[in-house]
DNA sequence: GCTTTTTTGTCACCTGGGTGACACATAGGC
DNA sequence: GCCTATGTGTCACCCAGGTGACAAAAAAGC
């Protein structure tokens, strides 16, 4: 009933994937992808698994997605022939960060990442991904707080938005976690896309119900219940 | 008045920057960067122009932001100490995407990015580059939607969403593009995170606009008019 | 210390967009 | 072609969060 379509150095050049691949690599790289066919619905891999295949969108639509606290989903993108997706699977030991489903049937292609890397740069997977990490881990950590944002009330994305600049400018304390940094309601506002006014109310808020605490200008917060507030399950580390 | 901060070896691994590279590695880049000192406030780059270096912030806090087309200021992000910033110039020809300034007195160190990616990884630049803008690329450009989703109102998320399908899924059309592909509102309703009943309106809305237009369940769109919609200058390309 | 400026706290009021409900239109399935 | 599913259009109503305004409290200058 369906035809397996023809892979080949033609068919990727049309889809426009690996532009800046030599026909030998390319080759090289086809004979690892295992193609397979996604029939609509089909969920390829979940938020949370690890990630070890990188995939090539031969034909269809894809479609990736998150699970909001209320049990929304979330369509984060939705993903065009020729695009590479499950990038995840390039930096080192990281899990799915988005569902993945078929949007429409589908013909996709997957490699492992260590031959996708090794073939189309000569140089080791390790390394790679370790630059990777270090250089567009964060950009992905501002990508997940921000898909995030999408439908959360304003408590939620402020919680959200505290538990990302404790990791970052947190440090122990008896009371809890305290931010080295002086930061005006105004800040937080800016950071979640809110009025000063209303965060000025939820501050407080969180302040009596002993989420977080005020020493002068600085903050001290407790991630758990950071964490609690934001919708997200308990401590993922 | 303001001490220079010595940069060394312990200093880097202090900061936890570069962690997966040699002693060696690092010595070498550290001779290769350029150590500035940025008052509060000063502007370090901003959106839109091409962007040739990259920095590691050393001390104080480095801010990210973007102008929305009401021309607020979206808190994009803090910058920690250790962090590396302005990634865009790893990848070929990318223009910023933020504006970055001193959110406090701060020291900074800029590379280029060529050295950087030689020094650490021994592959040519243009490889490397082009490999992040391959596999990375698209998820810059998803951040970049979701970050003017801030402060946007569901009219503009709605022509944003659309622009990026266009870009994905738009071929020519004597009336204008036409996305092939079949998007329910509700589709749409998840992607911007909205209710169907207001995409509803506002979809039919556009349409009296002649933003876009319906051929059965296809939509056929205009790019300059959605840019209009959406504030976003008239077309960067 | 006193003054000026910047932040915080708290109103009252307004509005964009969510919710539920239901009629109508379309498009597959068979 | 008919029937059932799934989409679309349009209400009336409600609420989270924006806006403006102003007083009180903290910080920063000097």
């Amino acid at each position: 009933m369906v035809r397996t379509p023809i892979l080949n150095v033609a068919t990727i050049r049309r889809l426009k994937a690996f532009s800046w691949a030599t026909d030998r690599q390319v080759e090289r790289l086809l004979s690892h992808m295992r193609l397979q066919y996604v029939e609509k619905r089909t969920v390829l891999f979940n938020e949370g698994i690890p990630s070890d295949s990188l995939y090539l969108l031969v034909s269809g639509v894809a479609k990736l997605s998150l699970r909001s606290p209320d049990d929304e989903r979330v369509l984060v993108s939705l993903v065009a022939p020729g695009e590479l997706f499950g990038i995840t699977s390039l930096m080192p030991g990281m899990h799915r960060a988005f569902r993945s489903e078929a949007f429409s049937d589908c013909w996709v292609g997957a490699v492992r990442p260590e031959v996708f890397v090794t073939t189309l740069l000569d140089c080791p997977f390790a390394e790679f991904s370790a630059m990777m990490e270090g250089t567009v881990g964060r950009w992905f950590a501002l990508l997940y707080r921000y898909t995030r944002f999408q439908s959360s009330s304003l408590r939620q994305k402020l919680a959200l938005a505290l538990l990302e600049l404790a990791r970052k400018f947190g440090v122990r304390d008896a009371r809890g976690t305290l931010l080295i940094l002086q930061l005006t309601h105004e800040d937080l506002a800016d950071l979640v896309g809110a009025s000063r006014q209303k965060v000025t109310e939820h501050m407080k808020e969180l302040e009596r119900q002993q989420v977080l605490l005020r020493d002068r200008r600085k903050l001290i917060v407790h991630p758990d219940r950071l964490r609690e507030t934001a919708g997200l399950p308990p401590d993922e580390k």
